[in-house]
DNA sequence: GCGTAGATCGTCT
DNA sequence: GACGATCTACGCT
């Protein structure tokens, strides 16, 4: 018999003790920069078995769509993997890499402007600073695969993202995106965000700029 | 601490 | 048929 999957029980939140609420649709379809920064402190939330868990966001990275290289909606590439891109922002955006990992994005501007954030790296409530430190690692902590992509995160699903009544201060670092060595010129454009003081932030993050 | 190799398969050419 | 918005293990320093 195949076990039942289980999130790490260390994930466990209660969203509203942590005065945790969702942004509106306006929130996702500003500039993908600006929505990229703003996640950097904001909270996933994952409902699982009619539990909630959740961890803070400290990493992103910005695609800007048709006229970024490193983007998969590249030049207007629309394929069905894609297509979630395409959509309003605040639906979530989930693909598969390198035959095992999964990566999360949430969708950013409005319906046909395909651009998204990636999800890098976030902080559970319980310690464990590595469980989702890393894009594969955080869809794997979060229970999140294809199946979700193209998820409304608006409209009462099972993942959500939440923004803190009260932002912590943190030191938001910025650097050019991981991985994407092959989109030319863009592979150097600063869209890549993170919280310099996270210990969930991957070793490769110092000694990059850092925004006061 | 750093560099390298190997895993492993969906997606697109 | 090639390669990837990654991660781990392992060897070396």
């Amino acid at each position: 018999m195949i076990a039942k999957a289980r999130l790490d029980p260390r994930l466990r939140i209660d969203p509203k003790r942590l005065g945790l609420r969702p942004p509106g649709r306006s929130f996702f379809r500003r500039p993908t920069e600006a929505v990229a920064r703003d996640l950097v402190g904001a909270w996933i939330a994952r409902r699982h078995h009619g539990r909630w868990y959740g961890a803070r966001i400290v990493e992103t990275e910005a695609y800007l769509g048709v006229g970024d290289r490193a983007a998969h909606s590249w030049n207007g590439r629309r394929t069905r993997r894609v297509e979630p891109m395409y959509g309003d922002g605040g639906h979530l955006y989930v693909f598969f890499v390198y035959g095992m990992h999964h990566c999360a994005n949430v969708v950013t501007r409005r319906k046909g402007d395909p651009q998204a954030v990636l999800l890098r790296a976030a902080e559970g409530p319980g310690g464990a600073p590595r469980l989702l430190s890393g894009p594969g690692r955080l869809c794997k902590a979060l229970g999140i695969t294809t199946k979700l992509s193209g998820l409304d995160l608006l409209r009462g699903g099972d993942v959500r993202i939440l923004l803190p009544r009260r932002r912590r201060r943190t030191r938001l670092g910025v650097s050019a995106r991981i991985g994407v060595a092959y989109a030319g010129e863009a592979a150097a454009w600063p869209l890549r965000f993170f919280d310099a003081e996270s210990v969930a932030v991957p070793a490769r993050a110092r000694g990059v700029q850092v925004v006061p």
